[in-house]
Formats: structure tokens, C-alpha cells, sequence
DNA sequence: GGGAAGACTGTTTAAAATCACAGCCTTCAT
DNA sequence: ATGAAGGCTGTGATTTTAAACAGTCTTCCC
């Protein structure tokens, strides 16, 4: 990696989600005296400092001499679609990203982390085919009844999650495949996430 | 209507074009001389004047006195989300637009023209559920086995369409719905457009 | 055949926006 | 206790942009 992203400031923090609005609502950045505008700043320069922490930081990438010349880098841009997932490796790894979708992740409530493609018929009956896209909410923790993303061991998995005490009940959507059940306190068992939307592309 | 939306020049369509796909990819608008340099203009008045054309015309807005301070009308972002359609009016009437919704119709192919939202499980079984929204890429024409948007006299639905001459099957996805028949000689059948995907949120 | 609309070149001016320089104050770790 | 980093005020030079003015050439319509 080239450039090293620390963690941003609470006040950082701010004027990035003000400059990811702005590009939202405006369909552009905002310059320098926008963002002091925003902040009640009688400085242009408290604006510039501030972005060029930001840009060193990696949150954004400053193009010198351009009007409103603010990019937010491309790793924040779409969400990450995950394809198959290699076993042992965290979901969300460089090498299982096989895409950016420029999809708002506030399409879906509550908002979507990432897309994961669904590979089966374990959940047909609930109008999840083999091959389509799942919007995906990180959590840890989930309801009864609630389709989820979860881990068992080095296997990824979607099903409707069934909670009985120490043991969880994976329920598939469709009457061919078997429900899992897994004693929590023998098998590791993670929730990944949960499912708050689906896409589907005809082809 | 207070802006009368007259059909653009070729020319018109190049610039604006233009001017969405910059925003696309670099998320803000182009500047004068940006035009300029796309087009091979000389002059940064060409590009002012087309700006004004386009501005007169209803296709984009300028604002004044800003740096990059092009701006599309709203109808312009976002896919219109089309719900419960009203016997005898045209599928996208303004009245039926429930909201706009911000996806990128290019997310599919063929590009996605509106969503539309659907009623009943008549689809069920190729994984359209109640609710769910489909997008639609408007055609007259469609091939046996797409799944299509159609018009019958005053009614909207979704099938997928079996052509046999002169006659018309629309086939539903789900055993306890039944086939429609349609001679297309007697009764009128229109051909709205081809399913191209489909978008689900979970509540 | 005259006039309006479209598609440009070329030049200039003024405003918008970047960005450098000089400070002040606070917090926080060494 | 001292220096580095964060978070600001205030000022001004310089560049980028917008936008006005003055033309040329063509097409298409009445």
C-alpha cells in the first residue's frame, strides 16, 4: 500500500460525510468556501487544512488547480461485490472483491455494506436464485426469521437464521436442501451479515 | 409547465451527453473549457452558447456565477419508480411516478428505462415475489421466453411472453395462475418492455 | 431572399476558487 | 515542559472559470 489511511478525527470525519453529501446532492464537491459555509469557518484555510489532512490521510485525493477539484478515492466509490469466498479468509478481503457496483448502499435500510452473489438454490422458495445479488448489512447479531450471511468454520453460507439456545438452526428456502443446525458451543458459528436487499441482472 | 422541453440537435445530445458522463465518472460537472477540449472547440463561447441552448431547452440548469455550476433537472437523476398504474393512462404519466430512485440504469443491460413495482405472486416461481421491483428497458418487440411489461386494453402485467402467429400466450410463473391467451387480431396487446432485472428491499 | 437558429472563432473582463503565508490557541504524548 | 498535531482567524496573490461582446458561416423555413 502507497498510502497509509489513519484514522480520521471526529471533526475529519465530518467534513468527509459533508463532502460525500454534497457530491450526493449537488452532483459535485464543494470548494473551499462552501465547506466553511457549512462549518461556520471565517477562513478559507480552516477548509484547506482540512482537506489537506484528509488527502494525506488518504480520504480524498486533491487535484491541484482544478475548481471543486475534490475526488473521493475510488475504494469508496460503489459497493464491493463479493464472488466466491476462499476458505478462511475475512468475506470482505482485496481478492474476493470481483466488482464496484455504483449502487447508493442507502437504497436499502438498514444501508447495505456489500453485494454478495449467491450460488445455489438453498433459498429459492424465497426468490433468491443462483447467481443474483444480495445486499448485505454487517452485523453481528440477528433476529429469528431473518435471512443472514453467516460463517460455520471456513464455509459462507445464506439461510433464515433460528435461534434455540446455545443452537442455531440454518433453515434453506426451498424443500430439496436440509436445515443445519450447529451447537454454538462445539462449532464456531459468525454472523457475517444481513441480507436488506436483493438485485437481480437478466442476461 | 413552466419550461417547454423541445427536442434537442444532435449536437445538443452530444454535449449533453457529455456533460452526464463527466459527472458519472468524475463526479461533477465539466467546466467551459472541459467542453471545449472534449470537442475540439477553440472557442470557450461555443461552449457557453450550447449551454444556453441546452439551458433554454429544459435540459440541464445553469447556475450563475458558480465554477462547474451545470446542474441536471431532477427529472433527469434517477430512475422513476412506477406503482399502481391507473386504467387508460400512459405507463410512465407523471401521476404514476411514486419516487426516483438513484440507481444507474447502466447497472443492466439493456439499459433499465423506469422501475416498476409488482403486485401479486403470479411470478413466484422465477423468483419475483410481491413488492419487489423489476427493472424495465422499454421495447415494443421481445423474444419468446422474455419476461415482459404488457398492456392489455387497460390492464398492466407482467408474464413472460410464448408468441404462436398471430396469437399471444402470456405465461405465468406459478402453477395456480393460469395462462393468458391473447389473439392479437381481436384484442389489442401492447408490448411495454422487457425485464432487464429486478431490485428487492427487505423491511 | 431574408431572417432566425445553430455551430462555431477570437478576445476580454470580472468573479470564483485555490492556495500560500503568517499567526493564535488547545490537546496530548514523550 | 516541550514539541507535534489539530483546529482555527485573517490576508492576499494567482489561477481557474464564467460570461460578456463582436464576428463568420451554414442550414432551413416562410
Amino acid at each position: 500500500m502507497t498510502t497509509r489511511s489513519r484514522s480520521l478525527t471526529s471533526r475529519q470525519q465530518e467534513i468527509l460525510d459533508f463532502i460525500g453529501q454534497t457530491i450526493k446532492h449537488e452532483s459535485r464537491p464543494p470548494t473551499r468556501l462552501e465547506v466553511c459555509a457549512a462549518f461556520g469557518f471565517r477562513s478559507p484555510n480552516a477548509a484547506e487544512t482540512h482537506l489537506r489532512a484528509l488527502a494525506a490521510k488518504g480520504a480524498i485525493l486533491l487535484e491541484e488547480g482544478r475548481a471543486r477539484g475534490i475526488r473521493l478515492p475510488h475504494a469508496a466509490q460503489g459497493l464491493p461485490l463479493i464472488g466466491r469466498v476462499a476458505a478462511g479468509s475475512p468475506l470482505l478481503a482485496a481478492e474476493h472483491v470481483e466488482a464496484r457496483c455504483s449502487i447508493d448502499p442507502a437504497l436499502f435500510s438498514p444501508p447495505a455494506d456489500y453485494l454478495l452473489r449467491v450460488r445455489g438454490m438453498s433459498m429459492r422458495d424465497a426468490g433468491i436464485l443462483d447467481g443474483d445479488l444480495i445486499a448485505v448489512h454487517r452485523a453481528a447479531e440477528a433476529r429469528n426469521g431473518q435471512i443472514v450471511v453467516v460463517r460455520i468454520e471456513d464455509d459462507v453460507t445464506v439461510k433464515t437464521l433460528q435461534r434455540k439456545g446455545s443452537t442455531v438452526e440454518l433453515l434453506p428456502a426451498n424443500p430439496d436442501y436440509q436445515t443445519i443446525v450447529v451447537d454454538t458451543r462445539r462449532t464456531p458459528l459468525v454472523i457475517e451479515g444481513i441480507m436488506v436487499g436483493l438485485i437481480r441482472k437478466d442476461s
